[in-house]
DNA sequence: CGTAAGATGAAG
DNA sequence: TTCATCTTACGG
């Protein structure tokens, strides 16, 4: 019988970012469940200067310094939250945040937890989906596992790699990977 | 200490 | 294009 992979690759930042892709994100709240397929994902390391972890571990960072697995989500510009899933070994400061989903369970819920009426505006942007899957700062730090967890999704038929989006330092490394043609995808 | 910038989103 | 809103980083 064929089956995918049970786990997506998460030995290496930017081995993962792609092998995530199509991967499902779900998290299990007491108002039900919410669920999507990843779209659009972007690497980062210790040893770029655009990411968290540039310089060494510090109080905000340090999840991204634990091992493979770990939730880091973070607050940026005094309002939103983002998520990543931490990849490599413990202490390489590596992560890969999560930037896009294609809702597939519990839209109902999502448009509750934000105001918007179409599906494809629900989780197109790293802090939107945040706030349409009601992950909060709680989860900073832990694993994944029975409340935020990954599920085997769908094959990805193509992926696009080109360059991050919000960032001013290291503007020209090809981090950020999509679904080809996805109408999920965040801002172009 | 003071201050500026930030892996964004929504509105005008 | 502007602004909301606040933590962290960094210079004095």
């Amino acid at each position: 019988m064929i089956r995918g992979k049970m786990q997506p690759d998460l030995s290496d930042a930017l081995v993962a970012a792609r092998s995530l892709l199509g991967w499902k994100l779900v998290h299990d709240t007491p108002k039900g469940r919410t669920a999507g397929y990843i779209v659009e994902t972007e690497a980062y390391d210790m040893h770029d200067p655009a990411s968290h972890s540039f310089g060494g571990p510090r109080p905000r960072n340090s999840p991204m310094y634990q091992e493979a697995g770990t939730i880091y989500v973070y607050l940026i510009y005094g309002i939103h939250y983002c998520v990543n899933i931490v990849t490599g070994a413990k202490d390489q400061g590596q992560a890969v945040l999560i930037r896009a989903l294609e809702p597939i369970e519990g839209t109902k819920l999502m448009k509750q937890r934000r105001a918007v009426a179409k599906d494809h505006e629900l989780t197109n942007g790293p802090a939107k989906l945040v706030q349409a899957l009601g992950i909060t700062p709680k989860l900073n730090g832990h694993r994944l596992g029975h409340t935020l967890r990954l599920e085997p999704g769908k094959p990805v038929p193509a992926i696009t790699q080109t360059t991050r989006v919000g960032i001013s330092k290291a503007v020209d490394h090809p981090w950020r990977f999509y679904i080809t043609d996805s109408p999920y995808v965040s801002r172009p």
